[in-house]
DNA sequence: AGCTAAAACCTACGGGTATTAGGTTATCTG
DNA sequence: CAGATAACCTAATACCCGTAGGTTTTAGCT
């Protein structure tokens, strides 16, 4: 009886993997367990229960999406930055649907806070705007409204929530100039400091 | 042995909100028997299956919810109908989650065509912004852009994703400035016809 | 090489959900 | 009131999660 070799990690890539394949929340022990020619159970030594391996799929997803993220705004600034940013986070979700469901899964802030790649990813979004000189509390709400229409864009894409004959991808182009106009006319209203 | 008195409409309405306690994706045949004092099987007089049961959940939400935007809007225009359309969802979102939940499920093209919800919701959508004379096809990468950030930005509330300190409420408010600025500013560019 | 302890697996359950098949009973209608 | 229909039921299958407790392999140490 040839052992599989299992451990955390490789339970939680081969996890990703089938997030890629059948989506992030149907990723099922047992179908996982069944890749690995391993009893159901066996996995409960790598892993605590779905709950963790999900968890463990996110970090992982994360630090990857980090990466893409990175790579793809060092050394631009403005609306290249912006779009570099952009496509490379819309690229990571088609290319990698599981793993970027994974990315968006509501975790503790501990959890977050000890996973790099949720860090990273959050400095890089500050970073990469830059560009566009906005003070706080601006900057936070201009990112606000970037994280909300990526993340939009992309589950109407993802679930084909664009009936309208219109090519998507012309929209996504007009949507990115709409937002770096939005980004450079900036309303910086004097209002009141919030905590 | 007093019977239940069941139908198709009691269960989907049982089904909506059970969906707004414990979120669309939790909704159980189980659970709901359970709340009829009724066998599971019971259940599958009334409704095909727990597809079909989300579904009738989806069309039935769609209704409600367009008889919100619609009422938000009527006799509104500019800043003013984009602001009354946009809390209005984003109430509906907060206050019925599970519902709001169900209308942004995938479902088949011809079970939308037969959706009155539905085709309300698309047609408000488009009038709602009749104000700012947008020619096709900027109209629909608008409201792309549009729905897109909406579906969002109630995600991320909806999961706790707004970490950051800065009050939510200000953000929303920036937010729809940016859009009603970006509306108002849309760059029509000469494009070359497309399907 | 031989022993040991940890790591990697297993079987056996208990509990929950979806779904089908085939029956039974209340209730409406002609 | 008889028959049809709608509203139920039990039973059984098939997955899935998770726990308990046992067995085998592997690696390290002497």
């Amino acid at each position: 009886m040839a052992r599989a070799g299992l451990t955390a990690d490789r339970v939680t890539e081969a996890a990703a993997d089938l997030a890629d394949e059948v989506g992030f929340d149907n990723i099922t022990l047992s179908a996982l367990a069944r890749g690995f020619g391993v009893a159901d159970a066996s996995l409960y030594s790598h892993v605590r229960n779905v709950r963790d391996l999900r968890v463990r799929v996110a970090v992982r997803a994360a630090r990857e999406l980090a990466d893409r993220l990175a790579a793809a705004t060092t050394g631009r600034a403005g609306k290249e930055s912006l779009a570099g940013f952009a496509n490379a986070w819309r690229d990571f979700a088609k290319s990698r649907p599981g793993r970027y469901q994974a990315t968006q899964m509501p975790v503790e802030p501990d959890v977050i806070a000890g996973s790099g790649g949720h860090q990273r990813i959050m400095a890089t979004t500050y970073a990469h705007l830059n560009g566009y000189g906005l003070p706080e509390p601006a900057l936070t709400d201009a990112i606000r409204l970037l994280r909300s229409t990526y993340q939009g864009f992309f589950a109407l894409e993802a679930s084909g929530g664009f009936g309208h004959p219109r090519d998507v991808e012309a929209s996504w182009a007009a949507i990115l100039d709409a937002l770096d106009s939005a980004l450079t006319h900036w309303r910086v209203s004097a209002e009141r400091k919030e905590p």
